[in-house]
DNA sequence: GAATCATAAGAAACCGCTTTCCCAAAGACA
DNA sequence: TGTCTTTGGGAAAGCGGTTTCTTATGATTC
C-alpha cells in the first residue's frame, strides 16, 4: 500500500481527520503522535486506530514550520563522482537516515564562489546543520557561519577556533608511514610528489615524509620533491620533471593515489618495469588503487569512518543524541605490490 | 555577509517585518517577491529596498506549506560510492540546482526492502518527484507509485506502461558493438561473461552479442557464456570456469567493467600476457577503466547524459519547464589497449 | 458630472502541525 | 461532604508564507 502524496489526486489525511475519526481534539492526536505528554490509554488507542485506518502520516513540512526544525542536514562536497567522496556521502547518508534525518547534497567544485553558493543554498533550505568537505572557503568564513549558530562539522579540515567541529586525519603520520615503509625496504633515495602547498593536508603529508627521512639520518633534498596539484596529470608531469633533474631515486611517494596512478602509467610508458625499477606509494587508498597495475601500496584514509563521525557529532549537537565522537583519525599503511626491496 | 538562520540567535526577518518597513501590507510584499500580479512601481521599489535592508529571504518551509511544493526531488540510487552512480548524481544535482530545486539522495542497496523504505522516506519528505535508478522494485510497484500521481523518472530501466518516465540505454546495441569490434579484429571464438539473467540490461547486452555473432555467420555456443552477477569477483570466477570448459577462445566480452577488471587480474595471475593472449572488452566505461592495465576497451554508457535528461523530464513534468527530452541513448565503443588483432 | 470599469492594495483565510493556556473532572485529604 | 490538588483534554494562537476576496482609487465613457 502506497502513501498518497501531496501532489496526488488522492486525498491525504490531515491531523484534523484523524482527530475527527477518533473523536478527540487535534491536540490529543498530536500528543499521541509525539508522546511528549501523557494521554489516557483508551484515547490513545482510538487515535492509533484512526491513524492506522486512514494511513495517516504527519506532513513533514507543516511539522517543520511549527517547530522550526527540518530534520535535514546539508552536505557540501567538492564533487559527487569521485570514489573518495562517495565513501564519505555513503557514510553520512546512512548514519543520518537511520535517525530519520535526510541529507541535502550540494557540490562545491573546490571553487570559492560555488562553495559559497552551495552554503547559501543549504541555508535557504533551512538545514538544521551542515557537514562540509570544503577546500575553498576561508577559515574566517567558516567561523562566521558557526557564530551565526549554524552547527557545522568539517571533515578533513582543521580550523582553529572550531575545535569540536573538525574531524581530521593525521596526515603527517600518513606521510611518515609511507616513507618509513620505503626506508624499511632499503630505499635511500626517495622522491616525493606533493599536493598543492596551500592545502594543509598536503603540507602535513610532506612534513611526515621529511620526518621519516630525518629520523633515518637522511637529509631532505628539495631536488627530490615536486609540487603537484593532486591530479593524475601531475603525477605524470612530476615523474618526468623529477627524472629530468638527474638525481637518482629508487622510490617515489605520491601525496595521493591519483598522482600515483599518473606516475605509474608514465613510468610504464617510459619502459620502466614496475615495481623493480621504481617503488611507488600512494595515499588515500581509493577504490581504484587495487585496479592499477601493479596494485598500489598506499596509505589508507578512513574517510568513511570520519564521515560517520561527523554525522554523529551533528546528531549530538543538534538532535540531542549522545554518541562518542573522535576528532582525529589514524591512517595506516596498505602494502600491495607497487613496492619492493631496494636491490642494488 | 552571511544569512542568519532559523537555528541562530540572530533574528531572521519575516515577511511581516518587510511589509512594516516598506509601509505596505504583506500581500503586497508577497506579490513583489513572486511577481505574479502587478504592483505599483513606487511600492515595488520600497519593498525591494526593505528586502535589501533587512537581508530578507523567504522561509522555504513556510512557502512549501502554503503552496504544497517543496522544490525537492528525491533520488534513489543503489549506492553512493560507485563511480557510475556518482556520475549520475552529479548530473542530476547540477541540473536541478541550476533551477533552484534540491535533491534528497537515498540509498537502495539493490534490496527490495531498502528501496521501498527509501521511497517511503522520500514520500514522507514531500518530494515533488522521484528520480530512480532502482533495480529491486517491481514494475507494478512503480506503476502504483506513478498512479498515485507522484511523478517519477527511471534511469536505465524500461517499464511498460511508463513510456515517458523511462530514460534508457540501447543495451542491445552496446553488446552488439562490443562483439562486432572483436569480430572485426578477426576473433572467431569469443567468450562472454554476462550479468544476472533477471536484469533486463544484462539480457539485452547478451542479446546484442548473439546478434553480432549470428550476423557474422557464427553460431552461439552456450559453452562460451558464463552467467555472472556484475561483480569483480565474478569476472575472475567466470574466466576460470570458461577456461575449465576447455573450449578455446581468443577474446572475451564482459557485460560490465567490474567483471572485466576481475577477468584481467585473473588472467594475469594465470600468467597470460594481455592483450596478446586474450582480448577483453568491458561495458560502461567507468572511471577506472583507463586505470586497469592494459587500459580497457569498453562500451561507453552515457549515464551522465541520461541522468541530466531524467532531471529535465522532471523539470518539464513538475515545474512546467520546456526542455527537449530524449528517452533512448546510444552507447559507443571506446577502443583502448585491451583488444588486439587475432593472430594465429 | 454621474455611472462603469479596470487596477492594485489590503484584510483575512488557509496550508497542517505544535504548543501554550485554560478549564473540567477526578482523586486526595481534612 | 466540601475544598484543594492533580491530571489530561480542548480551544486557540502561532510558525511564515500564498492566495482569494473585497474594497478603494483613478481612469474611461456617455
Amino acid at each position: 500500500m502506497l502513501l498518497a502524496t501531496t501532489t496526488g489526486c488522492y486525498h491525504v489525511p490531515t491531523i484534523y481527520e484523524v482527530a475527527e475519526r477518533a473523536g478527540v481534539s487535534l491536540s490529543t492526536v498530536s500528543r499521541v503522535l509525539n508522546g511528549k505528554s501523557s494521554v489516557n490509554k483508551a484515547l490513545k488507542e482510538r487515535v492509533d486506530q484512526a491513524v492506522k485506518e486512514l494511513n495517516y502520516r504527519p506532513n513533514s513540512v507543516a511539522r517543520s514550520l511549527a517547530n522550526s526544525r527540518t530534520d535535514s542536514v546539508g552536505v557540501l562536497v567538492p564533487e559527487l563522482n569521485v570514489p573518495f567522496l562517495g565513501d564519505l556521502m555513503q557514510a553520512v547518508e546512512s548514519t543520518l537516515r537511520a535517525q530519520d534525518k535526510h541529507v541535502i547534497i550540494t557540490v562545491g567544485r573546490n571553487c570559492l564562489e560555488t562553495e559559497k553558493d552551495a552554503v547559501d543554498f543549504l541555508i535557504s533550505r533551512n538545514c538544521d546543520a551542515l557537514i562540509m568537505h570544503a577546500e575553498a572557503l576561508s577559515d574566517d568564513y567558516l567561523l562566521d557561519l558557526n557564530q551565526n549558530k549554524l552547527p557545522i562539522a568539517l571533515v578533513n579540515r582543521k580550523v582553529d577556533g572550531l575545535p569540536g567541529a573538525c574531524i581530521t586525519l593525521d596526515n603527517e603520520k600518513g606521510g611518515y608511514l609511507a616513507t618509513r615503509h620505503l626506508l624499511e625496504l632499503g630505499h635511500k633515495n626517495i622522491a616525493y610528489i606533493s599536493g598543492p602547498a596551500y592545502k594543509a593536508d598536503a603540507c602535513l603529508r610532506l612534513k611526515g615524509h621529511e620526518r621519516a627521512l630525518i629520523e633515518a639520518g637522511l637529509s631532505v633534498n628539495p631536488q627530490l620533491i615536486f609540487n603537484g596539484n593532486y591530479s593524475e596529470e601531475d603525477g605524470k608531469i612530476g615523474l618526468l620533471e623529477l627524472m629530468a633533474r638527474d638525481l637518482p631515486f629508487s622510490a617515489l611517494v605520491c601525496a595521493n593515489d591519483w598522482m600515483a596512478s599518473g606516475a605509474i602509467s608514465c613510468a610504464r610508458d617510459l619502459g620502466m618495469s614496475l615495481p623493480q625499477d621504481l617503488s611507488i606509494v600512494g595515499f588515500d587508498d581509493v577504490v581504484f588503487a587495487h585496479h592499477v597495475f601493479p596494485r598500489l601500496t598506499t596509505v589508507s584514509n578512513p574517510v568513511a569512518d570520519m564521515a560517520e563521525m561527523s554525522a554523529k557529532y551533528i546528531l549530538n549537537k543538534v538532535y540531542g543524541q549522545d554518541h562518542n565522537v573522535q576528532h582525529c583519525f589514524e591512517p595506516s599503511l596498505v602494502v600491495r605490490e607497487s613496492t619492493v626491496n631496494f636491490e642494488n
